[in-house]
RNA sequence: CGGGGUGUGGCGCAGUUGGCUAGCGCGCCGCGUUUGGGACGCGGAGGUCGGAGGUUCAAGUCCUCUCACCCCGACCA
């Protein structure tokens, strides 16, 4: 993409109104637009990142047996009368409307109802069982305060996964599974090192929940950290009997600031009891199918990342999830430097490396900012510098200095 | 929902005790000079001051209501 062609520019300053340093450098460098309070477009740069994400998420959700599909924004309002949620009373984060007709309608905030009322109509027997699917949806909670920029908005794009198996052994087999799943997503996208595998309330089945913790101080949650096991243990259920239920001492466990980017826990067959979702077994006798739920915050995730390693200058992407790999900036515009720089870019892309050409007639400094601004992994300049023994400079967005060195082995380093 | 704060061109801001054609920086357009870390000169375009109502000879400035946004807290199945 050249850059004199890309649909956003950056600004010299953020607005006044946005507080939170994701939204911030999120905002100036382009990547996305403020709607209203918690509620963010995805311009091209942050819908590459969010789809980069996604790709990653994706590729480990199939591993594990996990099939895609999507559900509907709009609900109906019955499912959640009977598991007792429709009540704003009981769940505060509605969104409704209503038909022409009158009925009411609910706004997608989760939908662990509507998927699992679906599956009354494809799931009667055993051999029907297990099914594992996921959706990327966005989600709609009318938080009655939205903040810390994209991380707690109204509107965001979750990944949730849904479970339904025969019995506790196979789900929990999957559940399994998919927490080493989740791990490898971390690891893939580079917050591996930071986040951590996290107990938390269970809910109405089980004692426990598994949170993803990514340490952050820009996190909402407080967390007990044992960092040699790589166990926490949420605040809200931080007590004597938990900490030695997990065989953990107080002594070694540390108190930190962590955003939740990941959560996964067991209905057992309490949902499907709700809403009767069963199958006959082998034997012939009814059973009802144990469900259990996983999800990833994938434009938390974007907002997790922003604020772990952007520095004074801007951005700072891991390369798996960054919109592009390479941010090539030429440096002066003689023809022969133009011919040289246009010639690079066509190489990187044509041997599918995504490249980012500033080819704008700007001043050094302002090509050079942006490209810090934008943070994307490697920057390469060609300028008069270069012309004569043809070399190029490559710097990552990591380094402070940068290197000269020719196009082999540029192309040997990207390709690395 | 409680408390605190803020709304003035695309962005950041100034605007004294109400007073003249509402300013400044960035950005934008034109011309020229520049070109290795956000250049400079000259000339332009662009706002009716969040909205509604009121007080007044006169309102961006005062009053009432209202909307939006930010922060702290409560909340976060």
């Amino acid at each position: 993409m050249r850059l004199s062609k890309l649909f956003t520019k950056t600004l010299h300053s953020a607005p006044a109104d946005e507080q939170a340093l994701n939204a911030q450098l999120l905002i100036r460098a382009g990547y996305i637009y403020k709607e209203m309070a918690g509620v963010y477009a995805y311009l091209p740069l942050g819908l590459k990142v969010q789809e980069n994400i996604k790709r990653i998420v994706r590729e480990e959700m199939n591993a594990i047996g996990g099939q895609e599909l999507i559900m509907t924004n709009l609900q109906r309002s019955d499912l959640w009368q009977i598991t007792d949620r429709w009540d704003e009373a009981k769940v505060d984060v509605w969104f409704k409307t209503k038909l022409q007709n009158g009925s009411e309608l609910g706004l997608a905030w989760s939908h662990e109802e509507p998927i699992t009322d679906m599956m009354r109509n494809y799931i009667s027997s055993y051999r029907d069982l297990p099914i594992n699917v996921y959706q990327f949806q966005t989600k709609l909670r009318n938080e009655v305060r939205a903040k810390s920029g994209i991380m707690r908005g109204r509107e965001f794009v979750m990944k949730d996964l849904y479970s339904y198996s025969l019995d506790e052994k196979q789900h929990q087999a999957f559940y399994d599974s998919v927490i080493e799943a989740y791990l490898r997503i971390f690891e893939r996208i580079g917050i591996g090192d930071k986040t951590f595998l996290t107990y938390a309330s269970g809910g109405a089945f089980t004692k426990f929940s598994h949170e993803f913790q990514t340490l952050t101080p820009a996190g909402e949650d407080v967390i007990y950290l044992n960092r040699e096991k790589r166990l926490a243990i949420n605040q809200e259920v931080y007590n004597d009997e938990v900490i030695k239920h997990l065989k953990l001492n107080r002594a070694d466990m540390e108190q930190l600031k962590a955003s939740e980017v990941g959560n996964i826990f067991s209905f057992g067959t309490v949902k499907s009891e709700q809403l009767d979702l069963s199958y006959t077994s082998k034997s012939g006798d009814k059973q009802y199918v144990v469900i259990g739920s996983y999800g990833i915050g994938i434009t938390r995730l974007i907002g997790v990342i922003t604020e772990l390693f952007a520095d004074q200058k801007g951005l700072v992407w891991p390369e798996a999830i960054a919109p592009y790999k390479v941010h090539l900036i030429r440096i002066g515009h003689s023809d022969e430097l133009t011919k040289k720089a246009d010639k690079l870019y066509k190489l990187l892309t044509d041997s599918k490396i995504e490249v980012i050409y500033d080819d704008r007639d700007l001043r050094v400094g302002e090509m050079l900012k942006d490209a810090d601004l934008l943070g994307i992994p490697h920057r390469v300049v060609v300028s008069d510098k270069g012309l004569a023994n043809n070399t190029l400079e490559w710097k990552k967005r990591t380094d402070s200095e940068a290197k000269i060195i020719n196009e082999a082995e540029l192309v040997s380093i990207l390709e690395s």
